[in-house]
DNA sequence: AAAACGTGGAT
DNA sequence: TATCCAAGTTT
């Protein structure tokens, strides 16, 4: 890997056909029009490990129900969390509302705009402080991310891996001598923009249209496949999990999880390690003092998490009455105010059904 | 420093 | 089906 004023001289030329570059092909996306503190604040956290795609159908209803920090600092967890279902890392959105209660008690309800400050309030690592504080307010600091790992690499030809924590602070350093002063943010927009439309990971980046294509060392020594480097990530393990959908009446059990640890927090309904069979299944719901009846199993389910994988077994029941433990859901309360990760989208989906259109004939239909 | 922490789309 | 991994942060 370059070293020192070399490294500056090749980083110090991509300024200008960058920044020409975005001019021409920046997508128009929604937290581009009016870029504030607090839009592009909430718009990078939500992009946080997440696809522009998926974070689309969140940003404007969020924006919406919580258009400032006043508004996000006094929100219901159970509203917040809603407003949240199904983005994941559901951390981010606990850790918004800690940062805005901040914001209004130690910055008088505004984003600070310096790069210390933003990095200091919860959520925010230093690409987030770097993104608010260039995009928002102009100030020259990187803003190092995936793609601006994958881009700088290429460019350099490091082999420096990029899962490694001191290949981000050495290319932080080495961006932070060559930040144009004057448009920071769409400097740090751009190296983003390439990489996430250009300079693509798996398969062939689209090098003909790179506007950094005469000097990107990669490209010229045919080693865009095997640059950057990464480390593989640890493997997954599998856990069974047996979830039942217990019915009473014109209502489904739900169950809050834990406060921490995986979906902490969120709803969930009620399930427990290991793939029981039916009889299993039975002794288990009486064991925990269910009267239960009409044991059915529904279809099986698969979830992949980033490090977990849970193979899951379902069973729908019928329920003598709304016992304690739980809280008695109607499809209205699922659909509205219960916030459910999406690892258990296909039992959701079998509630719904089953409160819409009923489970054989029971007590009150 | 390595592992935890979600989800969905692409290859 | 398996793997990668996306505008990362926290512990």
């Amino acid at each position: 890997m370059l070293q020192g004023a070399e490294q500056t001289g090749v980083l110090s030329a991509i300024t200008g056909p960058l920044l020409r570059w975005y001019g021409k092909n920046a997508r128009i996306l929604p937290w581009r029009d009016t870029p504030t503190p607090y839009r592009v604040w909430i718009s990078e956290i939500m992009l946080q490990q997440t696809r522009v795609t998926a974070v689309m159908p969140y940003y404007e209803r969020f924006l919406c129900a919580l258009p400032s920090p006043d508004a996000l600092a006094s929100v219901p967890d159970g509203e917040l969390l809603k407003l949240w279902e199904g983005l994941g890392y559901y951390n981010r959105a606990r850790n918004l509302k800690k940062a805005a209660q901040i914001i209004v008690k130690e910055f008088g309800g505004d984003l600070p705009a310096s790069f210390g400050d933003l990095l200091s309030l919860p959520g925010i690592g230093s690409y987030t402080a770097g993104a608010i504080a260039s995009i928002a307010f102009g100030v020259p600091v990187p803003a190092v991310d995936g793609n601006v790992l994958r881009v700088i690499s290429r460019v350099l030809a490091s082999r420096s891996d990029i899962a490694d924590a001191r290949t981000k602070k050495s290319m932080e350093a080495a961006l932070a001598a060559i930040m144009p002063r004057d448009c920071a943010g769409d400097f740090n927009q751009a190296l983003m923009e390439l990489g996430a439309t250009v300079c693509l990971p798996n398969g062939e980046p689209l090098c003909k249209n790179c506007p950094l294509l005469p000097l990107c060392r990669a490209n010229a020594e045919n080693l865009t496949g095997e640059i950057p480097v990464k480390a593989a990530k640890k493997k997954r393990r599998i856990e069974a999990r047996t979830i039942f959908i217990l019915l009473s009446g014109e209502r489904v059990a739900l169950r809050k999880r834990d406060k921490t640890g995986l979906l902490a927090d969120l709803w969930e309904f009620p399930n427990v390690g290991g793939a029981l069979s039916p009889v299993e299944a039975e002794e288990y719901l009486r064991q925990n003092g269910l009267r239960t009846w009409k044991i059915t199993p529904v279809a099986p389910a698969k979830h992949i998490f980033t490090h977990i994988e849970w193979h899951m077994t379902g069973y729908l029941a019928e329920a003598a009455s709304p016992a304690a433990g739980f809280i008695w859901c109607t499809g209205e309360d699922l659909a509205q105010s219960h916030a459910l990760p999406s690892a258990f989208r296909v039992y959701t989906k079998i509630a719904m059904h089953e409160l819409a259109h009923g489970f054989a004939p029971r007590a009150g239909r």
